[in-house]
DNA sequence: AAGTTTCACAACCGCCTAGGC
DNA sequence: GGCCTAGGCGGTTGTGAAACT
């Protein structure tokens, strides 16, 4: 990929905005969109680069940005997010209405990093994080109006024939919300034997001819939830396009006979 | 009061992916 | 299928403010 020149080569301002900048942004996005971003800078007179104009809008400009400090619920929904989703900075934020990613990954690292890690030294103080942490165990989403079962593609690969990638990488964990009533069952070794047994009777095995029906193989397909005993939410551990497609049909399979929630 | 260190956060950088051609 | 671009993402840096010595 031939990259774009840098802002400076091109005669492009970098480094804080000024509020004059800031007003010509606001008035011509309200004005005309921003259907280009790369266009825009030229359009609206800006000497910057489309990127720094998106990045500007995105974290700072934006009419439904909520600025101030974060609540105490939003930094326990960061460090309970964070522990399901590691850093993906953009799914957390999806969750968290008026935050960017790129102001919760600075509250991350500046300040709730720290804050679990004392947490972790003290457990007197641990009380509020375990407590809110219960709030994502497997029982308890059973019941939430939001519950959180998807199937996650660690390597941002397309995983199904049947479901375009785009339904696991941009909605994250809100794409493939379940009915609240669904339930779920618990991983253990008759979770699995069922998901195998259920494989031998379907045409899985016959669209992956060379993928061994290995029951060791399960460690690809692992819980992430709070909880690890229950299947409300799954990471694919696996940047294998060979191995995702299969794991992914096999539980598609083994869900319509073991009656798993729809996906 | 002055110098130094730490903190917070805006902005940038480089990589990746989707989509158009 | 390969090339290219735009946009998105996470990691990192730069800088001003606050705290500390």
């Amino acid at each position: 990929m031939v990259r774009a020149p840098c802002c400076e080569k091109m005669g492009l301002k970098k480094g804080p905005w000024t509020p004059e900048e800031d007003q010509i942004l606001i008035s011509y996005i309200q004005k005309y969109g921003h259907g280009n971003w790369r266009a825009l800078p030229k359009q609206a007179g800006l000497l910057r680069c489309g990127k720094s104009c998106r990045l500007r809008w995105t974290n700072y400009l934006r009419p439904d940005i909520k600025r101030g400090n974060f609540t105490k619920e939003e930094e326990d929904t960061i460090i309970n997010l964070h522990e399901m989703l590691g850093n993906r900075w953009s799914m957390i934020a999806a969750r968290l209405p008026g935050r960017t990613d790129n102001e919760i990954k600075n509250v991350w690292h500046t300040y709730l990093k720290k804050k679990l890690k004392q947490n972790q030294l003290n457990p007197d103080t641990k009380t509020q994080i375990s407590s809110e942490k219960s709030k994502c165990d497997a029982n308890t989403m059973r019941q939430s109006s939001e519950p959180v079962m998807r199937i996650e593609n660690q390597g941002h690969t397309p995983v199904s024939p049947q479901q375009s990638s785009s339904d696991f990488s941009s909605g994250g964990a809100d794409s493939l919300n379940l009915d609240s009533s669904a339930t779920f069952p618990a991983i253990d070794d008759s979770f699995w034997s069922d998901i195998l047994s259920s494989a031998e009777t379907s045409d899985v095995l016959e669209d992956f001819p060379a993928m061994e029906l290995n029951p060791e193989l399960q460690f690809l397909f692992s819980p992430v939830s709070a909880t690890s005993d229950s299947v409300c939410a799954f990471g694919l551990n696996t940047n294998e396009d060979k191995d995702m497609d299969f794991w992914y049909n096999l539980f598609i399979k083994a869900g319509e006979s073991l009656a798993l929630p729809d996906l």
